[in-house]
Formats: structure tokens, C-alpha cells, sequence
DNA sequence: TGTAAGTAAATAAACATTTACTTATTTTTG
DNA sequence: CAAAAATAAGTAAATGTTTATTTACTTACA
């Protein structure tokens, strides 16, 4: 039996981001992808069912496992709220700043209701993604360092702000000068920080 | 001459909304709008150059002009920091709870190149969207009540929580209780404002 | 040599946009 | 002051293109 080739399901997978990422989801055609990945339509679904089946395997294999992985690096959930809290934030600016093209369809994530209905169901199955994240934000508020509100709320108050700022970081990235430097990122992470402890 | 009907003008922009809230940007069609509509194809080329020039000025000045009315409601630049925070929160609320589908269209602003980019050009030629809220935030750094970011930072750390609640608000309302009130959202809104104040 | 991986080309459906025509008004003009 | 001309708004159906997916064949290896 002729053996599959890993470059080719590679070159699927990096591809179809970087074509979303530069032209937008709504432009992501398989015959485009097959002629920009030098391969047959055909190939492609050798390795997928369908449209469908490749975009949810690409968010939530490809790009949400890769983000889990990085984000967690050296984190445990009985680290310090502030310590922790910035672990979490460089591990995600570090993941991002390498991978444009992964951050551009998690963004979908949030605005396409096919990607965002495979991202609940994914979290209804398995318990939740980013499980020690949560571990980590009810055992700080039970210990009383932070307000306790709902962990989809804490989440909220943790993570968007780092992802608006990612968002400012590509935008800044194409002018003169970039405001959003590890630095600021820093200011920002004390300001979330301060926010969420009682 | 024939004078416009101005229900089939309004059919157009209501159910374009309403396909990309409910089935997403990618699934929009000219043919399923104007069957959605009740009206011919060649209707929607009267009023609009063709699918991009929709979809831009559904954004920009359908959607973000009606929010932009509606954040900035009884809200002045030199108001106390904590009140004028409160205010735009709420009003942003109360406006989005009402909008569901302009802010699904918000949403895709941020991931599709497309309205990113007419949102950037929107931003660029005509000074700010938002102008009061830019004064509003010089003003308060500038008297040493908030800490002196870019005002692009300034705006991922106040709104973007609030973004981010709205999409679980609209999460949970399909479930059996609903974990954003007014009351939970005004208390995130309380520790974003101590995360800003210096 | 059997077999899954792979290709090039085909297929049928869906797409944005146009064509050729009809309708409902306003504006002349007889 | 009616009625008919002028005209943009609107329609149904067609156009040529692009789309996801399949068919019929070839290739490379266990």
C-alpha cells in the first residue's frame, strides 16, 4: 500500500490558514487550496469527509490544541493569581505573535456559527478545554483573592482583553510603529490583574 | 418616476442581517436574500453596487453607525471616569441585548479582512469613530486618573470585556439560566474600572 | 501484485450579476 | 385637468462562472 504523505497533509493544513487568514474564511475554496497546496481536489478529501469536517478539524485539532498547549506551557492551577495570570498571557502572546494565521481562525471562532457551534459542542463533550485555567480560577476564588463570579465570566475578564490587544498587535504590525510591545502587554496583564483581585 | 419602496430597502438590510447572524457571513447569498426578502435579485443591485458594497455599508453605516448613536447616549467626555465607564457599558448593553444580529455583524468586523479593512479606512478618513470616547479617555489620563496607555490599548481594556460578555450573554440565553445580568455586568464593569485606575 | 494514495478532468448545483421586460409613479402637454 | 409620455423601480428568467464533490484512471510502495 502506497503510504500517505505527511507534506502533503501539512501543506493542507497551513495552507487553508494562511488563505483564511489573508483572505477571509468566505474565500476559502478546496479547489484553491488543492491549486496553492500543489495537490488534486481529490487528496484533499482522502484526508477529510467534506468542507465541513476540514474547517472544524483545522479550529479544533490543529489551532485550538496548538493554543491549549502553548498557553498552559509551565502553568500549573496553585500558582499565584498574579504570577499565574501572567505566565498565561506571555504564553499567549508568545503562541500568537509566531502564529498569525492560527490566531485569525480563532477569531471565526467567535463570529462563524459552524466553528462556533463545533467549539461548544467540543467543550460539552470532553469537560472543558483549558481545564487547569479553571481549576486555577476557583481555587482563587474560594481562597478569596479574586471575586467569584461564573468562570465563563472570569474568562471573560482574563482573556479578552489579551486577545483585543493581539488583534491591535497585527494591526500595528503593517505601520510605523508598534504600540503593543511585551512591555505594555505587561501594564496591561497588572491592570487585569488589579481589576479581578478583592 | 416610480418612487423607491422603502420596506423592500429595509427587508434588504434586516434579513442580510439576519442570514449572517443565523447561518454566518459565508452562507449569505444574493439569490437566498432576495427569496428572504421577497423581492428580485435585481432589487438589491438598485440600491447597492454589488455583494461587497452591501456588506461595507451594512457595516459601517447600518450597524456601527446605529451602535455608535446608541454607546454615546447622555454620555459626555468629562464625565468622572467610573460614571462615564458605567455609562457606555450600560448603553452598550442595552443596545446589544435589543441588536443580536448587528452584533453578530460586529463580530465578523473583527475576523473578515473585508469589513476590517473598511472599518480601518472608516477610521482613518474620518478621524475617530467614537471621538468623545477618545477625549473621554485623554482627558482622564491626561489628570492622572487612569494610567497613560495608546488609546488603542485603552479601548481593548475597556470594551473588549464587555464584547466578550455580550457572546456569552447570547451563549447562554439557550440554556436554562442566564448567567449575565445587569447586576453581574456592572459588577465586571466595576473591576475593569479598578484595573484602569491608576 | 494488491491496495490505498494520488491525479486530471468531469459533473451538477449554486453563485453573482445581467438581460429583457413590466409596473407605478411624476411630469408634461393637448 | 385628464390622459399619455417619460422614467426609474421592480420582476422573472437567463448568463457565464465558480463551487463542492465525484469519476475514472495512475502511481508507489508493503
Amino acid at each position: 500500500m502506497r503510504p500517505k504523505n505527511l507534506e502533503k497533509e501539512e501543506a493542507i493544513r497551513t495552507i487553508a490558514l494562511q488563505i483564511i487568514a489573508e483572505e477571509g474564511l468566505e474565500n476559502l475554496t478546496m479547489q484553491k487550496l488543492a491549486k496553492a497546496a500543489n495537490i488534486s481536489p481529490r487528496t484533499i478529501y482522502i484526508k477529510y469527509d467534506n468542507k465541513e469536517d476540514l474547517l472544524v478539524k483545522l479550529f479544533i485539532e490543529e489551532v485550538l490544541g496548538n493554543y491549549e498547549q502553548a498557553i498552559l506551557h509551565d502553568f500549573r492551577f496553585d500558582m499565584g493569581f498574579a504570577e499565574g495570570v501572567k505566565k498565561l498571557w506571555l504564553n499567549g502572546f508568545a503562541y500568537f505573535k509566531n502564529n498569525r494565521h492560527a490566531f485569525a481562525l480563532i477569531q471565526y471562532g467567535k463570529s462563524s456559527p459552524l466553528l462556533n457551534k463545533a467549539y461548544q459542542q467540543k467543550n460539552i463533550k470532553q469537560g472543558d478545554f483549558f481545564g487547569p485555567i479553571i481549576r486555577f480560577l476557583e481555587h482563587h476564588a474560594s481562597a478569596g483573592t479574586i471575586h467569584n463570579f461564573h468562570h465563563d465570566i472570569q474568562r471573560a475578564l482574563l482573556f479578552s482583553p489579551l486577545t483585543d490587544l493581539m488583534s491591535e498587535y497585527f494591526d500595528y504590525q503593517e505601520r510605523p510603529e508598534q504600540i503593543i510591545t511585551e512591555e505594555t502587554l505587561l501594564r496591561c496583564c497588572d491592570a487585569v490583574i488589579k481589576g479581578m483581585t478583592k
